[in-house]
DNA sequence: AAATTACAGAACATAGTGTTCTTTATCATA
DNA sequence: TATGATAAAGAACACTATGTTCTGTAATTT
């Protein structure tokens, strides 16, 4: 890839993660992240189909970034017990989702929430499932791993919302404690 | 109140609903809306200041109707233990949301969806403190309060995409097991 | 029956989107 | 370092959607 390219790409994102610190994403035009980006227009268009594929595309960076590379990296807990090993990787994904709090915050309410849950479920699929065996067996499962995915979806837009004032484990902490059920097996 | 402008009113309300079966709110124009109900652009404009404004007086609409008028009337069941009169009116408003199904499918997704869970707060919040403490009490207040109404919100909108293939009772039955936590005081 | 009010329809200004073109600058590489 | 390839700048453009304003007509109220 031309290093031109990476460039431009790169100023793109940046002017995007600027005006989201401002605004919400549906209020901000093309001509501003031209404008923010100090580019041309074809050349955005060049670059993005358009500004949905734009956000689609920075998302998919971030949390490619965050699931694929950083969280497989760290320590692995397998042998811990289900809940305490849901609980340390839910600590791990919010301290680093803090890291990107300026560009995630007002993203994680639009489409691209959808995106966050998607890979959300995908990264702690399996941990769910065998976290699954704490939970009454007449509950769907579908239902199950939305819940849990969903909620924690929530989790992470409360804290933004809230300027990010907990740390990281105590909000995995909260959530563990909401989540963890009276009907065991 | 006019009787024609209750009239251009109800066929707004109903073009939007038709229209929201068919494709997601922010795929729609308003002159589409302005097709479907068979009205003139200056008269929707003399209704309503936009789009968005359409939409958030029409959910406001339906969820004054679910929550002011249909379920107060409903039989009190103050009598009951906290966890038992939950899982009752939980079941009510979902009875009531299939009722509007054809409305609210695709819009709880969107900004509405913010408007739901104000009322939905609205309505349970006295229940739901009141079943707080089942809640270990080192969770923050409105971490829980929006943990509880933030869940049953994306309960409605799982059940939604499920095409309510389950009954309001089942799920709100799914919702109270995940809400069932272990650690009573 | 008269005064008021809502509506239809058309015309208009405005703003944002996405495309196309030419010229200029930068890159890869032989 | 000369050269062919590629990316960017900038302007012009067509197109779509929004929201406003106006006039004549029809319905409603009193």
């Amino acid at each position: 890839m031309d290093r031109r390219q990476q460039k431009t790409r790169k100023a793109i994102f940046s002017a995007l993660s600027n005006l989201l610190e401002q605004k919400r994403f549906e209020c901000i035009t093309v001509q501003e992240i031209i404008d923010e980006a100090d580019i041309g227009r074809s050349t955005f268009y060049a670059h993005f189909e358009t500004k949905d594929d734009l956000l689609k595309e920075m998302c998919t960076d971030i949390f490619h970034h965050i699931f694929a590379e950083r969280l497989p990296q760290e320590a692995d807990s397998d042998h811990m017990e289900g809940s305490a090993n849901l609980e340390l990787k839910l600590g791990h994904i919010l301290y680093h989702l803090k890291e990107n709090k300026c560009n995630l915050k007002g993203i994680l309410e639009g489409e691209s929430g959808e995106l966050f849950l998607y890979f959300l479920k995908g990264y702690l699929c399996d941990l769910f499932i065998r976290y699954k065996d704490d939970f009454p067996c007449d509950i769907p499962e579908d239902f199950l791993l939305h819940h849990l995915a969903a909620s924690f979806s929530e989790a992470v837009k409360w804290w933004m919302r809230e300027d990010t004032r907990h740390s990281p484990e105590e909000v995995a902490a909260y959530y563990m404690a909401m989540i963890r059920t009276q009907n065991r097996k």
